[in-house]
DNA sequence: GTGTTGACCAGATTTCATAATTGGTCACGA
DNA sequence: TCGTGACCAATTATGAAATCTGGTCAACAC
């Protein structure tokens, strides 16, 4: 067995650099394992010591980057906790997503084809966990208005537009990503957090809590992403 | 010239009839002009005195039932005209919108295919024209907030995500059309309309106002969908 | 004449059999 | 022990032939 092959000398990591950039190359279909395995330097036979499907090595891609992308955001927290206040949180997320090629490419495929081919019932359910516990700590702590109607599916409902590309071509203008923030961050800002915003003390508290969570999560996600045995997809 | 054989005995509005029940059926790619002439017992032949392609034939059906939707629309207000509000107006749309098959059936299809196959030039210079008269007609009643950022582009953005079926699949939650409506008019009623709604008669006036565009807009639109000669593509 | 039609045509679409590619395995070699 | 690429089944690309469909118009009915 191989299975701290990766970890010992970063290959895994080699093999996911270059499955990303064939992947904003080429889209996901067009990747072969085979020009993968070329790319990193190693045979074919070599990935599969690391993962036991093409599509696995991509869920793991794809962890690798959603973790890095948490971190740079945990990062701006520490920095300043009044990122947190939603608006702010949501506009960062939009242009730090919009920022990083490979989860573009990764997000754009995932919501192309809805059957969630990226996300087996393991990593489907630690989200939602983490959502439920984000959303819950968020609205304890006055960050979220308590009376919005089915606050997750209204939230991302509502951001679904802006993510696609092609929306402002319907109503025929031009808008860049910062601008499309702006008017994300403006919404948010109005529909869904209270007219007044939790003080200094209790953002910080909501801060630290919610960088405890995610911290809590990547442990186990990075785990996934660099473990060969893998549970087994649901019947 | 058989120029005006529909208004005389309805039969373009037959052909539309048909048109509209195969496209529920089938999906427009599947329905063949032979298909609606035959269901509305006519010839093809005699389609093709009415339209000059099957474009400008489902145009006219998305028109038909714009001035439909329109009108609906239009009679509410004139009971109510409270119904200006924005969230009780786009509420009440999406509502209208869902009841209608056909309509669905058509939006979806345009959505689905971005390169706005059913609207040429002059439909949507006019449509242009009338949304940029509506909300600047909104604003200046106080109907929405005069801060909103790119007001026609974050809106649409911000409803596109209700209107597809499947944003709910996303965040595993099952939502009917009336829990969708809801959220839509939270959000509306929180992020584009001022927080001091106008009073009875300011409201009463800019109703007035609006079915007066939008009544200008119909003759016009009506002729559009009856009359066979066209402005020809633009180049 | 006037209004209607369906056979007809070119171009688009579907079909279907064949060829090429690719995910995944494993016997072999370093 | 670890890594590899030849190998295989299965999926997918290809392309030529057959079918379908939007649009026209000569012929027909009234």
């Amino acid at each position: 067995m191989a299975e701290r092959a990766g970890q010992a000398d970063g290959r895994a990591d080699r093999i996911l650099d270059a499955a990303g950039e064939l992947l904003v190359r080429l889209g996901y279909r067009k990747v072969t394992v085979e020009d993968i395995a070329q790319l990193a330097g190693i045979g074919k036979g070599t990935v599969y010591l690391h993962w036991r499907t093409k599509q696995q090595l991509f869920e793991a891609l794809l962890l690798r980057e959603a973790i890095s992308y948490v971190e740079q955001l945990l990062d701006g927290l520490r920095r300043d906790p009044a990122l947190l206040l939603p608006h702010r949180f949501v506009a960062e997320s939009f242009l730090i997503v919009g920022g990083r090629p490979v989860l573009r490419a990764l997000s754009e495929g995932y919501l192309r084809q809805r059957q969630g081919r990226f996300t087996d019932a393991f990593l489907h359910s630690q989200e939602l966990l983490a959502s439920e516990r984000f959303y819950g700590l968020m609205t304890r702590h006055g960050l979220f208005r308590d009376d919005v109607p089915s606050l997750s599916y209204t939230l991302s409902a509502m951001m679904m537009g802006f993510h696609l590309d092609d929306t402002a071509h319907l109503v025929g203008v031009e808008m860049d990503m910062r601008a499309r923030a702006e008017s994300i961050s403006f919404v948010i800002r109005h529909a869904f957090e209270p007219p007044e915003p939790p003080g200094p003390e209790e953002l910080a508290e909501a801060a630290a809590e919610v960088i405890a969570v995610f911290e809590a999560l990547i442990p186990p996600y990075r785990t996934w992403i660099y473990a060969y045995e893998r549970k087994h997809e649901p019947g």
